[in-house]
RNA sequence: GCAGGGGUUCCCGAGUGGUCAAAGGGGGCGGACUCAAGAUCCGCUGUCAAGCGCUUCGCAGGUUCGAAUCCUGCCCCCUGCACCA
């Protein structure tokens, strides 16, 4: 079963070190200890094997996936952050009946382990499973439920050799190439980069400069898949960012190639453009300085010396330089002319410094009317600028002395049937016109290129190649993989080149053609290649057969993986290579599925608090907290930045869980922010969330503990309930997890609190509160959820357990009346404390009585028709008078008035504010519509309001019916008592 | 320059046309409990003349009976790509 057949150094379950808890003690005996429940509930759900998960047809699935870490050492905040997300997510759908996979593994080949070897004088090999042990401990101590059977490492040869058998399956695809060409270079980590590690010409990994270098390389024909990869961004749920720099990354410009043989020759420079309708504005060529053709046009004649000048430059520009480029456009006439395709036209050819080599095909046709580069160019250079597109339909070209990029409609062509189309119209005749005299080709540019995945590194995949004197490069047999790395190389420092081709055993073998000696390929494979299928492997992770089955990757990668969350930097470099990788898949017959992820969730960085100096716009190591700035001189403040080892902003994890235990960071991290926002780290925070865990835990002992038989708040606290779970449910299937912690974790305890405090709930309906609750707890903080649905008597653990998502309402008009009965009295006590110290300042001495005056009979009466009426689409504008007048309330003179203005107030509004038929919610018109008795409410709850507001008497009564204190008796509305002090 | 995302009250952060002076949390202030501290609980936290008042959601306009929310222009911040033809 073990993933880890041959190195088995696999540690026991549980971290080697027990720490003791340092938390804060409470009081009595039923303190929350998270040590001891924690570490109790691990136990049991790895006993139960409630996360291992299998194929079944009958239940739907849902395939959580995190981006596997990095085995650098221990867990860090983004860890935690990263798989706290999903860990809830998982447990949230098993708890909703789901067939969960849920894997863990690690992305365990790479650089930094060969380096820290070399530090250490030791093997890879070891460096990586020290790491992974420490950190998988980490994993554990969080509580995490993976399914621990399909843990894999791709520096394993169990799974590498997978990743070789995958290579050579490509290679009788076609889509393996090994060719020269000119690739990124990095000295200081000494092998070549994708493309796509290439950032502003550093290497992505050390910064280092990139150098340009031929070689020969093995490739991935990633362009084969373009098109598909652009296309299907629209079909996934991707963030819009992600989508966007895949988009850019991918880069697809429709045009075309056109062709403009040179005079007095017979070469023809082909230029990439995508305004073919801007041809006949054509004055001059330009073609970059590594064009093959530059060399052989001036090659011997009077430009040669300027035109090297130029190439010189241009190949040892180093990044600043290209950066103070962009303001200083050269170029070179190369002596010799090219024909326009169309006009027979003879422009004049220059080489230029801004035209980039690897892009379209390395020669720009410039049109100065309608480019801003080549007009810019244009001016410098003297030469001709001709405005072909004119901006208004039959008029002639505006002259602004800039160009105008815009698409337009064509003038000046000189020629029958082009003057007067517009755009792609316009495009598409130059286009056709060119294709029939066969002088170019409409066509697609990508800027995404093969993906060039050899290095000249020792720890990743060996490619499974034989280098045979006789046969040439030939693939090894399937029936000889895998090609394992040798375990006896010594690593040292200052040591360079690859390990791997030095040494006699790895290297020497026969040629499995013709049987003569022969060599091994010694490069190994981007470790971008293992983690581009990690996600299928994880279907059928002990298969020793095959790399997946079929039926298990169809099955969990059905519509892809469900959820899966990761940081952003995979952006383009992960997540478009594990694209091109399915569906490569998918051609070659492994599974059926196109797209790898359904739902890609990018979480936040988690950020701590650092010197800064706004000054100097850097942050500093807190070391230097409270010094002065060591640039400027000036005090440095504060600023929230991504928690680095650099900035010395770390929190460890493991001390954070030492000192609160794992469901307190796990809250802290759930609801910091929601998944995909920043938060910041703060201690305050931390501290405050681990009360919050020990309120929740108190009230729930004191639910567990209720002993009554009857209670005042029965009835609203079961609404209530039902209400949140619905809204928590929702959120936690939006992903939306801080909106589902505020409910679980912080609404649900007040709301129990508040019937507390209002006369508390009886046993039933306590138990059937936590029933609730105690689920709702469960996938943010797991183990205070078991062990207090354990405590309350359930057998079967929430692990295992299976609920309901949506708490159906069996009598809406009840649950409306009594939570709108509660939030009156909320609103009833706000109001009177906002009008409290008006009130003392108009009363001399102590006040003592709180007046509560209702709304008149005739004002419920009306309110309650309008919201008839309303809900029948009354047209108040047209009607509302001519009802009023049939009222009884309003044949009195005397309050006329007010019932106009009363009758305004309910069904229009005033100001700013709409009319109350409109804005009151279900709960406030199942009130005033079955006609709810404010007096006997207030004067039953009387208690109540005098302890809050803490005032001796409350005295309530309909307006008219009492003394009008403070004159509130007009303004009183339903559900809006006119309220009063004395 | 292009593309994507932002700018909300002391701070973080919710909020896509009226129920919004704006959830929630943090911080601050006050009160209860306590010998005291901590913990816990309760309240306050734009403004004033206390009202269906006034001002506030980057700035300036606009649409609307009504705008944090919609439209236009501008400013600023973050992220990615960038002499891409």
């Amino acid at each position: 079963m073990s993933c880890f057949a041959v190195h088995s150094i696999r540690p026991l379950n549980w971290p080697s070190v027990h720490r003791r808890c340092t938390y804060v003690r409470g009081k009595g005996m039923n303190d929350y200890n998270p040590a001891t429940i924690e570490e109790k509930w691990q136990e049991k759900w790895t006993k139960s094997g409630a996360f291992e998960s299998d194929v079944d047809q009958s239940k739907p699935k849902f395939y959580c996936l995190e981006m596997f870490p990095y085995p650098s050492g221990k867990m860090h905040m983004g860890h935690v952050r990263n798989y706290s997300i999903g860990d809830s997510m998982a447990r949230y759908r098993r708890l909703a009946g789901f067939n969960v996979l849920y894997p863990m593994g690690y992305d365990s080949f790479g650089m930094p382990a060969e380096n820290a070897a070399k530090k250490i004088g030791g093997h890879p090999h070891n460096v990586t499973w020290s790491n992974i042990e420490s950190i998988r401990s980490d994993l554990k101590r969080m509580g995490f439920s993976y399914d621990w059977r399909r843990e894999l490492a791709t520096s394993d040869s169990t799974y590498y050799r997978w990743n070789q058998w995958i290579f050579l399956k490509f290679h009788e695809m076609g889509l393996v190439e090994r060719r020269t060409a000119p690739v990124n270079w990095c000295d200081s980590c000494d092998t070549v980069l994708a493309n796509e590690q290439v950032k502003n010409n550093r290497c992505w990994r050390c910064a280092d400069e990139v150098r340009q270098k031929d070689m020969a390389q093995w490739f991935l024909k990633m362009t084969e898949y373009a098109d598909e990869l652009l296309d299907e961004l629209e079909n996934i749920e991707f963030p819009e960012n992600v989508k966007a720099m895949q988009r850019n990354w991918i880069g697809r410009s429709h045009g075309a190639d056109i062709h403009f043989p040179i005079v007095g020759g017979h070469d023809v420079i082909k230029a990439f453009t995508t305004r073919p309708d801007t041809i006949f504005g054509v004055t001059f060529v330009t073609l970059a300085p590594e064009h093959p053709l530059c060399e052989q046009l001036v090659s011997g004649t009077e430009f040669e010396s300027q035109y090297r000048d130029l190439a010189d430059e241009c190949a040892k520009m180093s990044e600043f330089d290209r950066i103070n480029m962009l303001r200083d456009k050269k170029g070179v006439f190369l002596g010799r002319y090219a024909t326009n395709p169309l006009t027979g036209d003879e422009v004049p050819i220059y080489a230029g410094n801004f035209v980039v080599a690897s892009y379209g095909t390395g020669a720009v046709m410039a049109v100065p009317g309608h480019d801003q580069r080549d007009h810019d160019f244009a001016k410098k250079y003297d030469i001709p600028i001709v405005q072909v597109l004119s901006e208004e339909e039959g008029k002639d070209p505006k002259q602004t002395g800039r160009a105008f990029e815009g698409l337009g409609w064509m003038v000046n062509s000189g020629l029958d049937g082009f003057d007067g189309l517009h755009g792609n119209d316009a495009k598409a005749a130059v286009i056709k016109t060119l294709e029939s005299k066969s002088m170019g080709t409409g066509t697609i540019q990508y800027r995404l290129k093969d993906w060039l995945l050899s290095r000249q590194r020792f720890w990743g995949t060996p490619i499974p190649f034989i280098h045979c004197e006789k046969c040439g490069v030939i693939p090894t047999p399937i029936a000889d993989l895998p090609v394992e790395l040798p375990l006896d190389v010594v690593f040292t420092e200052g040591q360079s080149g690859n390990p791997l081709a030095s040494h006699e055993g790895f290297v020497n073998t026969t040629c499995p053609n013709c049987n003569s000696a022969a060599k091994r390929e010694t490069d190994t494979m981007d470790t971008f290649y293992d983690s581009s299928w990690y996600f299928l492997r994880f279907s059928d992770a002990m298969n020793d057969s095959a790399p997946f089955d079929k039926i298990n990757a169809d099955y969990w990668m059905n519509g892809g993986v469900d959820l899966y969350i990761g940081g952003i930097e995979h952006a383009v470099m992960h997540l478009l290579y594990a694209r091109f990788f399915t569906k490569a898949l998918r051609d070659a017959g492994l599974n059926d599925v196109s797209e790898p992820f359904s739902r890609l969730v990018c979480q936040g960085m988690v950020n701590a608090p650092t010197p800064f100096c706004a000054d100097c716009n850097v942050e500093h190591h807190v070391e230097l907290e409270g010094a002065p700035c060591p640039s400027c001189g000036k005090s440095l403040g504060t600023r929230s930045a991504k928690m680095s080892k650099s900035l010395g902003n770390t929190v460890s994890p493991e001390i954070m869980i030492e000192k609160y235990g794992a469901d307190t960071v796990r809250l802290f991290i759930l609801f910091g922010a929601n998944p995909e926002a920043g938060m910041d780290w703060s201690d305050s925070a931390i501290e405050s969330n681990f009360r919050q865990i020990r309120n929740v835990h108190s009230a729930l002992i004191q639910g567990i503990e209720t002993q009554s038989n009857s209670g005042l708040m029965d009835e609203w606290l079961l609404a209530r309930s039902r209400a949140s779970w619905n809204n928590w449910s929702q959120s936690m299937a939006d992903v939306s997890l801080r909106d589902g912690v505020m409910i679980s974790h912080f609404e649900m305890v007040s709301d129990w609190q508040w019937a507390q405090r209002r006369g508390g709930v009886s046993q039933t309906t306590a138990r059937e509160y936590l029933n609730t609750w105690i689920p709702m707890l469960y996938p943010a903080t797991p183990h205070l959820a078991e062990e207090m649905w354990s405590s309350l008597g359930n057998q079967t653990m929430l692990c295992q357990t299976v609920l309901e998502m949506e708490h159906t309402i069996s009598d809406n008009q009840q649950d409306s009346r009594v939570l709108g009965q509660e939030e009156y009295l909320r609103r009833v006590i706000d109001r009177a404390r906002s009008v409290r110290e008006l009130a003392e300042r108009h009363t001399q001495g102590p006040l003592s009585a709180v007046i509560i005056q209702t709304a008149h009979d005739w004002k419920k009466d009306l309110a309650s028709q309008a919201i008839r009426m309303h809900q029948d689409n009354f047209d108040f504008k047209e009607g509302g008078n001519k009802f009023l007048q049939t009222q009884q309330c309003f044949q009195n003179e005397e309050t006329k008035g007010d019932v106009m203005q009363f009758w305004r107030a309910i069904v229009v509004g005033q100001k700013k504010r709409r009319g109350r038929i409109h804005t009151w919610g279900e709960q406030e018109i199942t009130l005033v519509s079955n006609d709810f008795d404010e007096v006997q409410f207030i004067a039953s709850n009387a208690n109540f309001i005098s302890e809050a507001l803490g005032i001796e008497n409350v005295e309530v009564y309909q307006a008219g019916k009492g003394e009008d204190v403070a004159g509130k008796a007009r303004s009183s509305l339903p559900l809006e008592p006119g309220i009063a002090w004395r």
